[in-house]
DNA sequence: TATTGTTATACTCTATAACTATA
DNA sequence: TATAGTTATAGAGTATAACAATA
C-alpha cells in the first residue's frame, strides 16, 4: 500500500471544528467511555449515577419527579429504579398521600454504595479536569448551564 | 393536591451539576433536539452532516476513511451512505486502485444542497452561539478540544 | 378528567462478529 | 494474512401510546 492514496493522512474538518455541537458530542463521548470505564466494575452508567445522586440528595420523591429532573421520559425510570433495587441501592415504599405514586430512598447498603461512587466519580472528574487549566472548569460549567437554557423555550 | 408535598419544588442537584459530563451531555441534547429542529425538513441529521462535511472537504475518500475520521465504525457508514445516495447527494465510485473500496463523492445536486444545509447550520449555531459573551466560543471550543484528548489514551 | 406507574413498542445510535471479495 | 464493504444482530438509550389504579 502506498502512503500517497488517499486513506491515510488526515482529512480536513472544515466547518465541524467550529461546531459547539460537534464539539460536545464527541466531548461527551469520551466522557461517557472514561464513566463507563471508571465505573464498570459498580454496574452503574451515567444515567443510573444521575438517580442514585437525585434520590440520595432528595429522599422520598416519586419516580417521575426525578424523571423530570433529569429531563426523561418517566417510563424510562421503571427499568432504571427495577435495575437499582436489584441491586439493593434503592427501595419503593409506597407513598402516603398518594396511593399511585411511590418514594424513593436508598437502601442502608445503597448509602454507604454511594459515598463509594460518589467518591470514585469525582476522581473521574478530576482527572478530566487536569486538562483544563485552573478556574476553566467553573467557566466551562458556567458556558454549558447558559447553552442547555436554549432547550427550555424555542426562540434563541 | 397541597404544594407542600414533594413533588413539584425543585430539586437537589447534588454533585451532578458540577460535573462536567452532566453538564455536556444535557447540553448535547439541546444542541441534537435544536438542530433536529433547523434541518429536519432537510432529512439530515447531526450524523449524516458529518458525513456530508466530510465528503465534501475530502472528496474520493473511502467508507471508512471517513468514518474512523468521525470516531464511528465502518458498519455504521453503509446505511449512512446508503441514505445519503438515495437523496441524490453522494455517490459511490469504484476505487481506481483498490477494487474492495469506494471513493465517496458529492453528487452535482449534493453541492448545492451542500451549500443550503451549511448555511442553515451556520444560522443554528450561530442562534445558540449568542448565549455566550464575545471570545467565549473559541475558549469553549478549546476547552472540549483538550477534554477529548482523554479519549486517544487511556491515561489522564 | 388528570396523573402515577407500568407495559408494549419502536426508533435511533452504536458496537461486534462473520461473510465476500479483494489485497 | 489482512483489509473494505456488507450483513445480521444485539445492546443501550429514548420516546410514544395505552392501560389500571388512583386522584
Amino acid at each position: 500500500m502506498a502512503t500517497s492514496d488517499l486513506s491515510s493522512d488526515s482529512l480536513d474538518f472544515g466547518i465541524l471544528h467550529d461546531l459547539i455541537g460537534y464539539r460536545l458530542r464527541r466531548t461527551q463521548l469520551v466522557f461517557f467511555n472514561r464513566f463507563a470505564e471508571a465505573c464498570t466494575d459498580l454496574g452503574i452508567s451515567p444515567g443510573l449515577f444521575g438517580v442514585l445522586v437525585l434520590v440520595s440528595r432528595n429522599p422520598g420523591r416519586t419516580q417521575t419527579a426525578i424523571a423530570q429532573a433529569l429531563g426523561n421520559d418517566r417510563s424510562a425510570m421503571v427499568a432504571a429504579v427495577d435495575k437499582l433495587e436489584k441491586m439493593d441501592l434503592v427501595e419503593r415504599r409506597p407513598s402516603l398521600n398518594d396511593r399511585r405514586s411511590y418514594a424513593l430512598y436508598l437502601t442502608e447498603h445503597g448509602e454507604t454504595f454511594y459515598q463509594t461512587i460518589e467518591n470514585r466519580v469525582r476522581e473521574h472528574e478530576q482527572g478530566l479536569e487536569s486538562l483544563l487549566e485552573p478556574g476553566e472548569k467553573d467557566l466551562l460549567i458556567d458556558m454549558l448551564a447558559r447553552l442547555c437554557q436554549a432547550g427550555r423555550n424555542g426562540g434563541v
